[in-house]
DNA sequence: TATAAAGGTGAATCCGCAC
DNA sequence: AGTGCGGATTCACCTTTAT
């Protein structure tokens, strides 16, 4: 199912303890120089002078308020992953321990082609976080499936390309996450028929992957031309 | 010059804007009941009393405390490195922050041999945080040295693997760096002739490393036999 | 002297059972 | 029922010993 909306109104009407697994790539609010990022598209703030501690406020006011519906949303045995930079992943783990969510690992995601620097003083930034936490002392672990993956024991750094061209056929997302990405994490995470939610959909890799591998999903996205991305994506799978 | 005593204590000796680079490998404080691998056995977390949060009266102003005394001896250029793990990286960032660092990378080092996993419910922990943060507006970086490592531009995971036996001779330490680690930071961050200060001494692999690339070096270890390893080994070069 | 085999090691809040 | 204690198996790589 798929949903056109406010992540944090959409999920109000969920019930408590229904999800089995969400995966969240929410917008990291960057505050450079008067730029804002939103749904990971860089806008200009126009609201004259910026006010960077009110905006701080708010972001992680947001971020409190739709993990809080994340939490509510799990069952006991659920878990959630949440991708970020070193620009949010802070704020972000800091509303997530407040809310009683429990860090299980902090995978990083390293992109086996990252951009150059623009400028030559500092490292290239090559990887990202995703933190992926319970609500329960209990989670589902898939081992086997994670074993084989390498056939080792899964470690928790993941080299894993951007997204490929062939991915992005039915229309462009400036944050779209690569399938391998969320195969892995539904993989790890869930069993099949368990139900799978993204509040923040984007172009849809979460739910495109969840249907192909026989879970249920929930997808939610508030800009109508990503929604109808998402769709057109869903139907392409028969 | 090495020096035994309380990090915070011997720090406030010191003068204002001195330090070019800072090296810290702080307590994590994960001693408390948790468990490990060692010489393939299962076994308490027990790194010694002074990873311990009981031995602490507040580990978090502890924190504060010692990462404020770094923020006075560094001079405007100069940058300091903060290794952890999930455990402690948020606590450290959030201290970092209050007190005016600016981050510039939070490096991955990727260790190519994990230990494997005690409880298979989760991922295998085959990195460490390594924090990279600025004083002031602009910091030292040596492009060209991180660029003749792999003739590329370096990137922010490293992948170097655990401490190798022979750099172990002159006494064990629990938490000992490999010294390729601190090679690479010294090189990136530092001069020849420029001061590098290790207030969790430890084995010494900081000053170590910066003895025989000609940097300046100061180091504080609290424990009379972590002070006695660091001075053996650093003896041993000429 | 090579090469093979055996042995050692590592910054993880787990689970079951006894008391 | 809460607390405390001990356990059986795993991986990649280095080092030492055996052949």
């Amino acid at each position: 199912m798929l949903y056109l909306g406010d992540c944090i109104e959409v999920m109000k009407e969920l019930n408590n303890e229904s999800i089995d697994l969400i995966f969240a790539d929410p917008p990291y609010f960057l505050s450079n120089g008067g730029k804002s990022i939103n749904s990971g598209k860089v806008v200009s703030v126009n609201k004259g002078e910026w006010d960077k501690k009110t905006n701080y406020m708010n972001t992680n006011l947001f971020t409190y308020n739709w993990l809080k519906e994340c939490y509510r949303l799990l069952k006991e045995s659920g878990s959630i992953w949440v991708s970020g930079t070193h620009h949010n992943v802070f704020d972000v783990e800091r509303e997530m321990k407040k809310i009683g969510f429990k860090i299980i690992n902090i995978v990083i995601w390293h992109k086996s082609d990252p951009p150059p620097l623009i400028y030559k003083n500092k490292l290239r930034f090559s990887y990202e976080f995703i933190i992926w936490a319970k609500k329960g002392t209990k989670h589902f672990f898939d081992y086997e499936a994670m074993f084989n993956v390498h056939n080792t024991e899964m470690e928790d750094v993941w080299l894993i390309p951007a997204v490929q061209l062939s991915e992005k056929q039915f229309g462009y997302h400036p944050t779209q996450k690569p399938e391998a990405l969320l195969e892995r994490i539904i993989l790890a995470s869930s069993k099949e028929f368990d139900v799978v939610l993204d509040p923040f959909l984007g172009s849809g890799t979460t739910c495109y992957i969840a249907k192909k591998l026989k879970r249920k999903y929930i997808g939610i996205e508030k800009e109508e031309k990503y929604y109808q991305l998402a769709k057109r994506r869903m139907e392409s799978i028969l």
